[in-house]
DNA sequence: ATATTTTTCCGAATATTATTCAGTTATATA
DNA sequence: TATATAACTGAATAATATTCGGAAAAATAT
């Protein structure tokens, strides 16, 4: 057994993969070249970031899922950028965005269980510039990343 | 011109992508065949649900991002399911989420600007059992599909 | 209006890559 | 310890992406 599955997963949720573009000019009706060119120029124009793969995250053992907002201290200016830069480094962030409203900072996450979770949560309080958080754990999942 | 990107960005967000197996084999050092039988496990087991592309959504013309939190009304009881899955079934929506705290669900969305946005959230509103809606404008993305 | 440049499209040939298959090794179960 | 099941792998094959040259269309300049 040589544990191919997480490694699998790590590279995965950001890229190696390619687009199938025989199946996308069937679908199309159009030549496969001309799908091959149009792909390729939206990929110099930086259109497409990546091509990755969505998990059924219960089933590789990333089933607690959980929104947090975040107010973030203000003593310094570009303070926020830099706390958020920091939080879309961590693996089991799923997403970073700076937001309007009561707080700054919207953050998802992906972990175990709430042991983790918890884990997590304790490790950003301490170590960034973070006054006040609210959870909102994911209890059931209908949409993610625009699959259903 | 065939105006092939727009329908290429609408299959391209739910799959129409495959693993590169050769490149993943490079990357893990390991015998391209032993990743693929990994893969297809993977795939057979649902532990992977597509394989797709994550856009620069500015470039896609889907600049105005938000979050909305949802209360539905509750007189009857499955309701904020049905809710859940209409909401889902919209492309405009990359996530559904019935999450814990005041609101009961979280959306989040991708449109073109701010009409756009108001005109989904007239929609939802009238057509849908929601009796309070709050929209955090997402000003800044560090993070979105596990992909910086 | 028309010439010129740039972009988009696409068929045929080639290069890469995924997939199948059959056999081996490792792991789990009886 | 025997037997069954799952995981791994190299060699052959099938499928697919990519390159290239040129044609058509669109945009821009004259």
């Amino acid at each position: 057994m040589k544990n191919i599955t997480p490694r699998l997963i790590e590279l995965f949720k950001h890229g190696f993969c390619t687009p199938q573009i025989t199946q996308l000019a069937k679908k199309m009706k159009e030549p496969s070249t001309t799908i091959h060119y149009n792909i390729k120029k939206m990929e110099k124009e930086g259109a497409i970031k990546a091509y990755k793969a969505v998990f059924d995250y219960k089933k590789i053992g990333l089933g607690y899922c959980a929104y947090l907002l975040i107010r973030v201290s203000q003593d310094k200016y570009g303070k926020i950028d830099d706390v958020c830069e920091k939080l879309a480094k961590h693996n089991e962030v799923e997403s970073v965005d700076i937001v309007t409203g009561d707080f700054e900072v919207l953050v998802k996450l992906r972990v175990k269980d709430s042991d983790e979770y918890y884990q997590f949560i304790q490790y950003i309080i301490n170590n960034y510039s973070i006054i006040k958080a609210v959870s909102m754990t994911s209890l059931k999942q209908f949409k993610s990343e625009f699959v259903g």
